[in-house]
DNA sequence: ACTTTGTGTAAGCCCTGACTTACCGTAAGC
DNA sequence: GCTTACGGTAAGTCAGGGCTTACACAAAGT
């Protein structure tokens, strides 16, 4: 899987609103699906189906334990994203005082055009 | 709109791949609706679309200029979601120390029984 | 004033994906 | 060995949303 490849799944997997309350209740630490889908409004498979998509995003790990599958927040999915958006905050930034530069700029050269009128 | 919601309607809207396409086209600084419909490879309401959930989520800002209407990426927008990633990423990063510690006590519990075989 | 250019809106189609029920496999307890 | 708890898979339904065409509106140019 492509770098990018790995934000868009990732970004999709947190789209969701059911699956950013899964995320939301692992940040405690590690749950079994059934106390997942406890908590959360849906059924149990509903829950496994998401848990599969935020795994194969790579923004959970599960370790079996026994009969059960405790899943946890993969600390480096978050990671990934958290690079990404940090690549775009500052290009946003940078665009910015870039944009900004160049109205100051155009108003300079307005206001030099009204004085010579 | 509630924190929760921006969030929501941030991660929402750069699901997308064709918005996440017009974000990058903005990283190098504002550009008109028609300059981004001609690069992505979708039809021009299409681009009006997307635009308008990437602005209603924070993460546009647009200027009228006479005819045209330049869209740039809005740092804040984009800082309220590092916001939220960086939480994530102190609660995932914490609940990952807090395992690994339960881990090696579990282990060292176990040595211990063996021991005393 | 009329045309041209740039852009947003409306209506409709169609596909993706989230959810449910039903079923199957596996580990633990008696 | 059988039952019970836990969890993944399959098939089917249905709503949401992304795209297109057609239309409407505003600003600029001639």
């Amino acid at each position: 899987m492509t770098y990018t490849d790995a934000i868009s799944a990732s970004i999709t997997a947190l789209a969701d609103p059911t699956r950013r309350a899964l995320i939301d209740r692992l940040r405690g630490g590690p749950l079994p699906v059934c106390a997942l889908a406890c908590d959360i409004g849906v059924s149990r498979p509903a829950v496994s189906q998401h848990l599969r998509v935020l795994s194969d995003a790579g923004l959970l790990v599960v370790t079996p334990q026994g009969n059960r599958r405790l899943y946890a927040i993969a600390p480096d999915g978050i990671g990934q994203l958290r690079l990404y958006l940090d690549t775009l905050w500052d290009d946003a930034l940078a665009a910015f005082v870039a944009a900004a530069k160049d109205q100051a700029l155009i108003d300079q050269a307005n206001r030099e055009k009204d004085r010579r009128k």
